[in-house]
DNA sequence: CTGAAAGCGCTTACAG
DNA sequence: CTGAAAGCGCTTACAG
């Protein structure tokens, strides 16, 4: 440690550095204390992480994995984790596992390598066969975006916003409808297309199997299952996607098959990416607090890390009605 | 080290885990390498990499920087690093900067002070001001999607991309042409600009400063600024906005003053995100290698860290024309 | 009030 | 062919 100029012993300065503000007395007299601080960041002086880590058998690493940060919804809630990370002290790295069981479990052997204190998976399948294993091997982590088994989790409440879309749909007259659901081992399309369906249970109308297809969850997803959709018969008279960019892929197959979103087919999504209201046809969507997921996110794994109890949350999804549904908005 | 229920040395493990296939011989003998290895790959061993960093004084770790992940060019750029960055047995961790000259100071710290071994910014302010501070540092460092000074960079040909659109634009007769121009610290956003600009100068077109506006470069500011084209006189009858974000916030524009993306006027954007052909009106862009340029910068930035001398590349980019420009396509 | 020792888990040059 | 020592930069419980 450089701060030897000071003629002073290593376990002094680190005494003092690592003292709290109101017990500094015990680390040292007043003007060393003073003179070691001075020195400290007139040097710039940061320890080096990693002999604290090896020292104190702790990283203050953790470790995100999510399917893929160009989906915007995951690179927005890691914006969301970084942001409130440093808050806590923490560094995080994220990782791409594109949903892919064995990527996930070989960058979860890479993060486990690079001895995080714990991980965030943004990429959790439903059936958590994974997530025990990993709870097994006593590993601290916690859940965004979808939740699994009984894990700590924090997620929109999907089923919730499923629900919204449905009763809008509902009161604008749609009996004959489709849903885009995403694929089927992710909880947000699971419980956002229970809702859905739900919301049209109540109003004693059975949503038939072949008009709920399960998609990917980009643009392309979207657009090749909306195809297939419009295919099949007489085309429904409005669609809900489980996600923005599904919709949007949605949008493209409305497109080639001769028709208006908006003015011949309703077409909802999910998200409220910052695209959706830019659309020509402005997408009605759900709000979902996709930032603020993170930050909780890493707000959980934090208290987890300290020991404490945690319970998952579930955050509050608003709909937001545009033209792609509604031609008067 | 666990492996020591082998009754060996750790130095002996370590030297057999260390030694390249051919020269096991050196560390120790056939029988012994062969128990260690076997054990290690059993338990399933990963050294600690505090442990090697501090006693090697190299951490394998490179620091990101970019503006913003949720922005999916930066994504899908970074996607790239990390796909290449474990073939160099490098790890990477990002951070977003929001092109705040502030936090790039900021984050730059923070990861020095995780002890990176170099860093790739994806943030570059064209002056090149605070990346002098770096270089005088002695941080090894690449710049990937904008380049500044002559520092090694790894970029797309930004300003034959510009001219491409500008020339297809007056192929297609439009004279009188509006530049959606993006920030002006960014040699992205300059140099398509630029290339742009060009294309109209050689053929006698000099575009009035009026037409060309700085934008942030998302959607909101695309519309923003497209507005304000709109709003100054009569409309161009073309837009080339320098990224596929602003593009679609010009669309929002165009449809919020009535017209109509491709019937009425023009509009081009740049990086071909796999949103752009899924567009009510698909939108004309520019394909940029992407995903291709972040692998290439984690190569160049890795034969730098090897004592190197390297040289900037400039990718090939490819012109998609769609119905935002021309109805036939 | 401050120093000195021990030890975290490695790697490397050296000794035997 | 293998062991033992030194040391990377810290932190912490202990001694004085």
């Amino acid at each position: 440690m450089l701060a030897e100029e000071l003629g002073l012993h290593v376990s002094t300065v680190s005494r003092v550095l690592h003292a709290k503000p109101d017990e500094s007395h015990r680390a040292a007299s007043k003007a060393t204390v003073e003179r070691v601080r001075r020195l400290a960041d007139e040097l710039g002086y940061r320890p080096n992480p990693h002999a604290t880590s090896l020292r104190t058998q702790r990283s203050n690493l953790v470790g995100v994995l999510v399917p893929r940060l160009s989906d915007i919804v995951l690179a927005t809630i890691y914006e969301g984790i970084e942001e409130s990370a440093g808050e806590h002290g923490l560094s995080t790295f994220v990782t791409n596992t594109r949903d892919v069981p064995e990527v996930q479990r070989a960058r979860t052997d890479m993060v486990l390598a690079r001895r995080v204190d714990g991980i965030i998976f943004g990429d959790a399948y439903a059936d958590a066969e994974f997530l025990r294993e990993v709870a097994a091997r006593g590993v601290p982590f916690v859940l965004v975006s979808r939740h699994a088994g009984d894990y700590p989790s924090v997620t929109c409440d999907d089923y919730l916003g499923g629900r919204m879309v449905g009763e809008h749909l509902l009161g604008l007259g749609h009996r004959d409808v489709a849903v885009v659901a995403g694929e089927p081992y992710a909880s947000t399309g699971i419980d956002r297309t229970a809702g859905f369906a739900d919301a049209y249970a109540e109003a004693g109308i059975e949503i038939p199997g072949h008009r709920i297809l399960h998609s990917r969850f980009d643009a392309r997803g979207g657009h090749e299952t909306t195809a297939r959709i419009l295919a099949d018969g007489e085309p429904p008279s409005a669609i809900f996607a489980v996600n923005d960019f599904a919709a949007i892929g949605a949008f493209g197959a409305v497109r080639d098959y001769g028709l208006r979103v908006g003015a011949d087919i309703a077409v909802a999504g999910f998200n409220d990416t910052p695209l959706a209201a830019e659309l020509p046809v402005p997408l009605t969507t759900v709000r979902s607090p996709m930032h603020e997921m993170g930050r909780r996110g890493i707000d959980l794994l934090a208290r987890l890390l300290q020991g404490e109890q945690v319970r998952s949350e579930r955050l509050r999804p608003e709909l937001v009605v545009r033209a792609s549904t509604d031609p008067r908005a």
